[in-house]
DNA sequence: GTGTTTCGTGCGATTATCGCACATAATGCG
DNA sequence: CGCATTATGTGCGATAATCGCACGAAACAC
């Protein structure tokens, strides 16, 4: 597959679009220029062409993303059968646990809500949605998701690591990375403490077949919630009952 | 305005993307030639080019989303503060009638959901989630959208009516259809019984300020559910009350 | 009011795109 | 298995699309 084969046209505005995903605000055109490093007249003609076809819309002396962009989400989340088959689950093991369960999945190098479910009693949540993204290497989520990834994604992970510390506990040595994404593929469910919110600590299972895209069960708590090995292990039972549930999710190769 | 300020490749690229909203399915590269009505050569290009840039994936023989659509309605999802302002409201509407309940707005000419939330108790739920879609005229959230769009939209929802009938009893004529519509408007509440599902009935109301983007919060039960006034007064009540909590959603003009 | 920033657009040189035709690979059927 | 049909990958160059520059106009801030 050579160059010529990707239409470059296409592929900025794509690039245009995607500045769009950082917190949805409404963008004004030189932002949009600085934002993706194309000369104004050629942001211009491709924002008006994404208006065109539906995806941003106009607000005030800007641009902001359309609700079309659900109708994408929906048709994803219609292939995965998410609100007749995993919603159900996530709302069973929300109020099994009291606890805000969500599923999550790979999209390139962050992890990101598939779905979540709150308990009826839930008074504060943490404010997530569907499309709300993660970092792989300091959440439980995001290792899991690793961990169900193959190697090479795990490397660019590490690669792409950055300066980026979350907390002061968040753990930065790659071998010490890549250790613990090591432990939670051997044991079967990952836990992180402190590492991506001071004060949190987050528990992912695997959902469906190794080989598969990688999918996850988390929930989050206070970061001591875990600490007794009872409590573990109802938070273990349920999430990997709902695990097994939902079984694997889209299409089998 | 002119032909010129559309990139008609980047245009194209988007009609091949959303050739992939029905349902999310795999398709074939001819499933894609004949649903886009572009050449071969083109669409080839095109769906490597969707690929690289990550929108969607390939699934044996064909393509379909990658979740990286979930990141596009996660950017839309964030700018609405659904999770944190929507969610609690629709999770406590939802506990309080005992029925599922849902967040809706108007993509192009049709509904669709931006959340919903479903009681703990719920057995069988309607199996939607973000991005579901539902037509207009024939459905409660499609006409109270309706009646919060401007009359261009409405001409235009009429002017496309087709002979698709739902059910045997939808409603078909236009003025009658209007007439529906702007009682809704008038009433501040609409109820749709057999049109869209036999058995089923369906009610909305709005949410915030008039000449906003249109949002509706609306409720589905079977077909007798709002017969009894006190029991319509009662699902008001709560869908009003979590309309006002609501409040405003998006930034204002 | 002035100065700065932002926006809309004509223009044509340059680049990107397109579809055709060919060869190859995969699939389905008897 | 062999054959027919369907699907895929790609070189090529004519054509169409794209790009960025420059100008004038509009909007905004002080």
């Amino acid at each position: 597959m050579s160059n010529r084969d990707i239409a470059a046209t296409l592929a900025k505005g794509l690039d245009v679009l995607a500045c769009f995903e950082r917190r949805g605000q409404t963008l004004s055109m030189p932002d949009l220029v600085e934002s993706s490093g194309f000369d104004r007249a050629t942001v211009r003609r491709l924002c008006l062409t994404l208006e065109h076809c539906g995806y941003i819309e106009r607000r005030g002396r800007g641009f902001g993303l359309a609700p079309r962009v659900l109708a994408l989400a929906g048709g994803y989340l219609g292939h995965l059968a998410v609100g007749r088959r995993v919603q159900p689950v996530l709302r069973n093991a929300a109020e099994a646990l009291d606890m805000e369960v969500a599923l999550a999945t790979r999209d390139r190098m962050q992890a990101i809500y598939v779905d979540r479910a709150a308990p009826a009693s839930a008074r504060v949540t943490l404010g997530l949605s569907v499309g709300s993204t993660l970092p792989l290497l300091h959440t439980a989520v995001g290792r899991m998701l690793l961990a169900r990834s193959g190697p090479d994604v795990l490397a660019r992970a590490l690669d792409a690591l950055g300066d980026v510390q979350h907390t002061e506990a968040s753990e930065m040595a790659p071998d010490a990375l890549r250790g613990k994404i090591d432990e939670a593929r051997g044991q079967g469910y990952c836990i992180a403490r402190n590492e991506f919110e001071p004060g949190a600590a987050g528990i992912a299972v695997p959902v469906g077949a190794l080989g598969d895209a990688p999918f996850v069960l988390s929930t989050t708590a206070s970061v001591n919630r875990f600490d007794d090995a009872a409590a573990l292990d109802r938070v273990l039972d349920v999430l990997r009952h709902a695990s097994i549930s939902i079984g694997r999710i889209g299409e089998q190769p």
